[in-house]
DNA sequence: CATGAATGAGCTTTCATTCAT
DNA sequence: CATGAATGAAAGCTCATTCAT
């Protein structure tokens, strides 16, 4: 018989993941402190430590979930479609609909590539980052091969390396997103224009 | 009346930056530590202390130094070319002939793209940091006039759109080396060569 | 009017009592936790505040403990015995018959002479202290006395001081077993029938 | 060309050492904290990091350093005596000498004996105290052999058991002289008596 | 009575920077 | 100019104790 439930166990965790993100978007990881999160959140910092074991815990339960969060809602969209074409457009769209000057948004952005970088580092980390990767290309790479097999796309591409392409070019943007006045959407809709075309039976 | 001489000046600075450049890409800004960088240098502190005013300062300088290295190298190289299409080929080719897998490449590239992400929270270094890109962006995009010009390429394309998609499609395939398996060649060539055929008057 | 028993309570109680000695005979007072002793224990922490009301009130209650058995296990056997000189045999006996190499008996010994050596800082566990060690000397002593009524000891010894001997001889035998190829059984016996031969009556 | 001498650096070490060494009496290892030492030395935290890389360091080197003291002051002692018999007799001295109720030397004892048992968990603390223990018992075994050899000493007994009894009284003692009312001196002077008695000759 | 989540003071250790020599 | 010992404000983390449920 647990004393609280765990709804609120959860509750607490993102709120200390929500706390964390912001403090980390603010500051970088290194930079933000216990300090910091602690007075975000308005928890104690015992109470934090109490559901995350370090520090860098907090760090990678946040960069699992977000990429978990995304792979669910893209695999959720994709069932409502039904070529796959219209899923590389979907993929591309929501990129294209992002706020490229949305404060919130270029924060995750840089929490994010900010982690891909620090892994290069860390052998632990660059294997979960590796696997996340996966998890996206092999998105990607499945939605071509089908494509393929429909006829959509043209037969001769190699998948694989056709959904790193991707990826390379949406980190590409994303990561020009931090300059101000980086025309993000033309540069992108271009670059998605030029890739689906490519990539279409004639 | 200063006691020594500039070059000697100039030499110790280099040294010093060297060294903050290898503990820098190994552990990255914020861990890397002065005691790193006195041990990796040979110096005393209070030496470094007398070149540069703060670690930061070593960053920012390191940074600066290396845009402009690539730069003036770059202007160098083209003084030789005759056609526009060599020189995109050229800037393509130097991003071909890097070893992707190359320990100190890779470790250049996380430090450099670290520095992009930090800048994003610091307005100074954002501004240091888009001027940089700025000079950058105007190298590829006096390219590309001066081959619509020469009639080499399409007289219609928005060279500066086309310059920041180039820059884009670069840092896209540096930032995904750091995955140990990417296929960096092969996605960097068919980039390359949709890039050039696109660009290419018929 | 409880609402438990009061044997309940001392079952509790000796639970508690249990798992701490085993936690700080495995890390020494200072560096178990609670924490540890909760985890051995199986019990709540609120539970064990409800026994004990601070960390170091379980330690007490398990020295006094441990004293308090020590003393009535040697009065229940010295019952048994006719001479005196028989129940200093049998004091030397029982730590001859301990294995010193024994993990628990060791564990112990090291919990023990760390509560004495701490009581030095303490006024008020040097008194709790010394009483203890008071009642283990007027138990020697009061057997030289009796001996020496009964003829069997020299009669012009100083009992007192020769009870202090006793357990000197004892605690430094003990000390040393932790060192592991310390020749425990043999100082021992060699201790033990230097000091029973002086002490009888030719 | 260092900054300061080396004596400079042994002094600050010593300062650091006896200013640990007050504390850790005061308080025991684990309850003396880095800024009690702080305190006690007048120096800086970071300073004292300068010459030890942890609390554990000082305390190791501070018991290093006792026994090599104490070791090298026998020796030095030894050499201005002829007979063995007096050797062990100076060694007796030494802690007749010493004043049971002297706070510091009582002291000294807790901090001592506290290593002892706090190192019985620590495997790589053992292996460093049994080399001590070796140290001393080696000094008394070769005085009693000498002395077998000079005919003054019992020829049967063995050395190594008689050596290792040495230090057992020797450290029964010292551990008692934490109650305040124990006849250190008497306990200590009977015991010294019986043990040379048996040893020599007739 | 039992529970275990919450508290926060306090711990060891680090490190950019200073400055007497 | 060069040196590296000294500084001390943080940093991440622990843990005895409390108390709402």
């Amino acid at each position: 018989m647990p004393i609280v439930s765990d709804e609120y166990k959860e509750e607490k965790k993102e709120k200390i993941l929500d706390s964390a993100f912001t403090c980390f978007a603010k500051k970088g990881f290194e930079t933000a402190t216990m300090d910091d999160i602690v007075a975000h959140s308005g928890m104690s910092k015992g109470a934090i430590y109490n559901y995350f074991s370090s520090k860098e815990e907090i760090y990678l339960d946040l960069l699992t979930r977000a990429t978990e969060k995304n792979f669910i809602q893209y695999n959720k969209h994709f069932a409502k479609l039904r070529t796959s074409i219209s899923k590389i457009d979907y993929l591309f769209n929501v990129y294209l609909a992002a706020n490229p000057i949305d404060r919130e948004r270029l924060e995750f952005v840089v929490v994010f590539y900010e982690f891909n970088l620090q892994s290069s580092r860390d052998p632990q980390l660059l294997k979960q980052l590796k696997d996340r990767k996966k998890i996206l290309v092999d998105l990607v790479e499945n939605i071509i091969i089908e494509g393929q097999n429909r006829g959509e796309f043209k037969p001769h591409f190699q998948a694989a390396l056709y959904a790193e392409r991707f990826w390379t070019i949406i980190d590409g943007v994303n990561l020009h997103s931090v300059y101000e006045d980086f025309p993000y959407y033309d540069v992108l809709r271009e670059l998605k224009d030029l890739y689906l075309n490519e990539l279409r039976s004639e």
